[in-house]
DNA sequence: GATTCATTGTACGGTATCGACCTTAGTATA
DNA sequence: TATACTAAGGTCGATACCGTACAATGAATC
């Protein structure tokens, strides 16, 4: 049995006794790098609350090619689809850092919505923060330009993790991003360049966060509010 | 008092008698064309049902530019986040296509979806089809051509009305795209020597569906596909 | 008919990004 | 330590797209 209270916030504002009522449904889970947690199209046998680490959502997008629609967190979980009846989605999950989580057999959420109203409204409220955020990001992919698509990727990584520094090849930012692997490495050059960044291999290490967010486009802001505005 | 069914298959699906019961609540409403439904960050005083015509979101991008990263149209609804509790979205809501819906104050939302649990159910369906189609979009936006995404922006807009005529300038579709409207022409002009359509000042025509598609990118199979799972 | 304006067609140089290839750095195996 | 292997990073010509500008066309107004 559980006892210690949870990291994740859609967890943490259960009240003490009720999450002690929970969490012998909760089950540890480790999240391990490159593991797939759900596939495309497949139903969502668990609800995954992140409590470490960073989960990606990757949509097909023809030819065998996907691209990133989503970014889970501490501060969220992976399945909230569930909340709303429907059990698969249209993406493949991945952790991206290894972590941990607590996950909930796919039966018991319903349940533990109607149970507690205040725990159903904020799941609800993520789900529409995270519908905001992938509009935000439809409409930058659409406008900006990769080095300030970049910038903005390394900032959302970095927010939600408690490093500064952020392990991932340029061939996976170049596959998240929907752009050639040789357009990041030129872009991620041009950051360390400019003292923005320090990169060895297979890692990025944030330096100025600030001159980096001087880099990204206006959609961080946008989006920033957004989520502080449901979830803040 | 209303007695005509609705079109609109998100009302269209209560039953006969609580249909009556809710239209007298419901509003007829004229969608006239730029009309602004919604501002970004405002909240929602409606939910709009649409029964004819069609409503683009637009999403700032920075620097008072906007993309589009939704569509709606006689299948579904403007305002669906107050069905998870949340008032205001961050995109402006504008009539691209003349028509008609129905609108129903927002406050009277959620005692209807206490009321009529299949009609909750099918708009929670229907948030998580909207979030989908917009994560498809961000996709699309990042990784396909100008021409591709073009054809996909006919098909879709064609999809949800009745008519193969489509009222739309070059400069609106280059904002919606978020790309040049010199680009668009020229897309418009190879389609058209190719014959899939005809263009007449501030309207094309759509000649063949098929060649259209076949120039569009995947995602627009993947995207109805999604829509039929949860709403066929 | 003349005027005005929104819309569309076209062109040009410049830039960002692509596709393909090559080099380098780690890692495993013996 | 030598070797092979794989992942990561860099380069280069080609090209799609951009910003801008301007002319041509059709629709609306007077």
């Amino acid at each position: 049995m559980r006892t210690e209270p949870a990291k994740n916030p859609l967890l943490a504002m259960l009240p003490r006794e009720e999450f002690a009522s929970v969490s012998s449904q909760l089950e540890d889970f480790v999240l391990s790098p490159r593991q797939q947690l759900q596939d495309c199209q497949a139903a969502a046998t668990h609800v995954y609350f992140v409590e470490q680490g960073l989960i990606s959502l990757m949509a097909p997008t023809g030819g065998g090619e996907e691209a990133e629609v989503g970014l889970i967190g501490p501060e969220g979980c992976l399945g909230a689809q569930l909340a709303l009846g429907v059990l698969a989605a249209p993406w493949r999950a991945v952790v991206r850092v290894e972590g941990r989580a607590l996950r909930l057999p796919a039966a018991h959420l319903k349940p533990l919505m109607d149970f507690n109203k205040a725990f159903a409204a904020i799941l609800q409220r993520y789900l529409a923060a995270c519908h905001f955020e992938t509009s935000q990001l439809a409409a930058c992919s659409s406008r900006h330009s990769i080095s300030q698509r970049l910038a903005r990727w390394l900032l959302r990584y970095g927010d939600r993790l408690e490093t500064k520094t952020i392990t991932c090849t340029h061939d996976y930012l170049s596959q998240a991003l929907g752009v050639r692997r040789a357009g990041v490495t030129v872009s991620l050059g041009q950051f360390e360049c400019a003292g923005i960044i320090k990169q060895s291999r297979g890692s990025i290490e944030v330096i100025d966060a600030q001159k980096l967010a001087a880099e990204s486009c206006e959609c961080r802001n946008f989006a920033r509010l957004n989520f502080a505005r449901l979830l803040g």
